[in-house]
DNA sequence: TTTAATGT
């Protein structure tokens, strides 16, 4: 029996390891190990219990995920999958004037009810003013799903830029002072990047903020893509996909 | 608004 266990816990492993890395979402690459992993139907995070933020969130996303669509629930949830005393909750937001932004978008999450639900955890959330998440950062979601269109599959991160000198709301969740974005086209190996500053921004504005994959990975210190071979992750980083 | 949210 005890070797029974071990022979399906054993083929069960191998099967998660050949099988896609979290639902495609990590098909590309880790961004790097964070304090915890993260896995969702509909993206997968990388979170950092001393900021209470996800350092990263990463989702494969396609034409078809992008146009289908579950009502928008609004219900904002505790991640419980967090250690009790790492977890943000809605309490640290409220009357603090900034937004429960997400990370991944409900707009982009929102392919089955579950998934959709699950982009409502607060691990998706980073302390955001409304000019930026209504304004410029819903922008650049809604353009990301114009090319989900465009380009049949993208391969999506995005996440806070930490510089060390935040301050917080509530219990200790930090704000960020900038956002990234980091977008791959894998049919015809293409990047693009943003990084986009905190503040009250609009959609006109984003072109000003086209950066390359290279100066966000040196900015956060993380590593986009690293599953590429090494030559195509080179070249798309270096350079800005000029689709705008 | 098939957006993204707050507050009552």
């Amino acid at each position: 029996m005890k070797h029974l266990l071990i022979a399906i816990f054993s083929i069960t492993l191998s099967l998660s390891a050949s099988a896609a890395v979290c639902n495609q979402h990590l098909d590309k690459g880790t961004p790097n190990d964070s304090d915890q992993i993260l896995c969702r139907d509909g993206y997968a995070a990388g979170y950092n219990y001393q900021n209470k933020v996800s350092n990263w969130v990463s989702y494969h996303i396609t034409k078809e995920s992008v146009n289908a669509f579950y009502k928008r629930s609004n219900s904002f949830r505790i991640d419980q999958d967090l250690p009790d005393a790492f977890r943000a909750t809605s309490s640290d937001y409220s009357k603090t004037g900034y937004d429960r932004g997400h990370l991944a978008p409900s707009g982009t999450m929102d392919f089955s009810q579950v998934s959709m639900q699950e982009s409502f955890l607060m691990s998706n959330m980073a302390p955001q003013l409304p000019g930026f998440n209504r304004g410029g950062w819903k922008g650049l979601e809604e353009k990301v799903r114009e090319w989900a269109n465009t380009y049949s599959e993208l391969y999506v991160v995005s996440g806070p830029i930490w510089d060390g000198n935040e301050t917080y709301i509530g219990n200790g969740v930090y704000i960020p002072n900038r956002f990234y974005k980091v977008i791959l086209d894998p049919n015809y190996n293409d990047a693009i990047a943003f990084i986009l500053p905190h503040r009250k921004i609009s959609s006109s504005e984003l072109p000003s903020f086209i950066t390359t994959v290279d100066a966000v990975e040196e900015i956060t210190q993380l590593d986009f893509f690293s599953d590429l071979p090494d030559a195509v992750e080179n070249e798309i980083e270096a350079q800005a996909w000029d689709m705008w």
